[in-house]
DNA sequence: AAAGATAATTAGACAAGTCTAAAAATAAAA
DNA sequence: TTTTATTTTTAGACTTGTCTAATTATCTTT
């Protein structure tokens, strides 16, 4: 039975911004990380920092970091299942492009009913992944993480899957489609250049393309 | 191209009722009339007419009643009509029951995204009635009311399809599936009691009921 | 280790949406 | 028509989530 947790929308929001922002609950984040995620200024994370640890969801000694805690780890991996089976359900189902999803799934994410993700799950078949390839929690709020690897930190003469993006804003995603990147094609690394970490990409075995540090910074291919 | 109206989710429900309340937005509707549909105090009525006032979507004269405007009508139709297309997807794709949409629809109907209803709308097969058998406006805001007249304003001997209901509370549809009554069986009003408004049905000509006045009262029949 | 820089917190303010209690306007009744 | 009852509004307060400005704590650098 899981205890009585209430989260306002606000307070489920700063709860996801901490479990990203910390690698799935297990570093400490900082005031200032969380503000400019969240795109508030510290001032109101230090208020709503009080408030969450109030609920037990993360710890927290003024001046030190924040770090969560089991109970708000379960909380942030049911919201995000809740995310992201939403973005499936807007590709599969309602034909929306990846680069429209994330907005409106900000939404449908904080709308809380058991029957409703459950039967929701149901209708798309048990997703294991939504449209930009990050894992989707089960109802346990287990996750199941694949090797993966940023390009910018993979090595010369690697070959992988793009499996995941790290960034999820329309223009990136606009961006990648216009490279001829996406989820599931078969990516190489020819060769990087020192000088500013842009990478030379071979796209499906045919077509070659470079991409800046900061697209390489964003994309993960299977380890 | 329309106005830009900005309302919060507060707004759209004060909106909704006040449409509701004045059938059709043609009645005048009085604040207290407003604050017990709500659930809130006149106090807080008072306050949010005013709101809805500055937004141009009503007209108030303190201690006069309300009318709804041409743009509040616009405006609440489209909400209806967000809440209606949820409750058909709920029921028709996610297999939910007619009793148990009502709640989860109330918070789907605030999510603003044009695209996300368009597809939507598209996805159900453009439906015109939603699950209690309200008509569900369309983009426009146009509505297709059938001509109907509720089981306790009908005659004796009248007969007709069942169309909608009134309420959508849990407990009273979960009372109409007890007695056999639901969406589109022919009713046949046989006897009405004077003493008490109770009415004796006939339900698709081989079950006999009787159904008190506060049923009758929130049945529809095509007229 | 003291000084300056950076980061985090507190204090005080504001808007939205609600409340209770009091006042004012309208409606009903004597 | 005057009084009483009802309805509606105003006044003032509280909560949530945000802000700016000021203060306090920690970190860095010499």
């Amino acid at each position: 039975m899981s205890v009585a947790i209430d989260l306002s929308p606000a307070e489920e929001n700063y709860l996801k911004a901490i479990y990203h922002l910390s690698a799935d609950g297990s570093l400490e984040v900082s005031t200032n990380d969380i503000s400019s995620r969240m795109n508030t200024r510290a001032a109101s994370v230090s208020d709503m920092l009080k408030k969450l640890s109030a609920k037990k969801v993360i710890e927290h000694q003024p001046y030190m970091g924040v770090k969560i805690t089991a109970l708000g780890k379960s909380e942030a991996l049911h919201i995000i299942r809740k995310h992201r089976l939403w973005e499936v359900f807007l590709v599969q189902k309602l034909h929306f492009h990846w680069d429209q999803v994330h907005e409106v799934a900000e939404h449908l994410e904080h709308i809380r009913s058991r029957l409703l993700i459950e039967r929701l799950d149901e209708h798309l078949g048990f997703p294991k992944v939504d449209p930009h390839g990050d894992p989707i929690p089960d109802a346990q709020g287990r996750i199941n993480l694949r090797p993966h690897v940023l390009i910018s930190d993979a090595e010369v003469g690697a070959e992988g899957t793009m499996v995941s993006v790290l960034e999820t804003s329309p223009l990136f995603l606009q961006y990648l489609d216009k490279l001829g990147l996406r989820l599931g094609c078969l990516l190489k690394l020819q060769d990087r250049v020192t000088f500013d970490g842009s990478v030379e990409l071979l796209i499906d075995q045919n077509k070659q393309i470079i991409v800046s540090n900061e697209v390489a910074r964003n994309v993960y291919i299977s380890a």
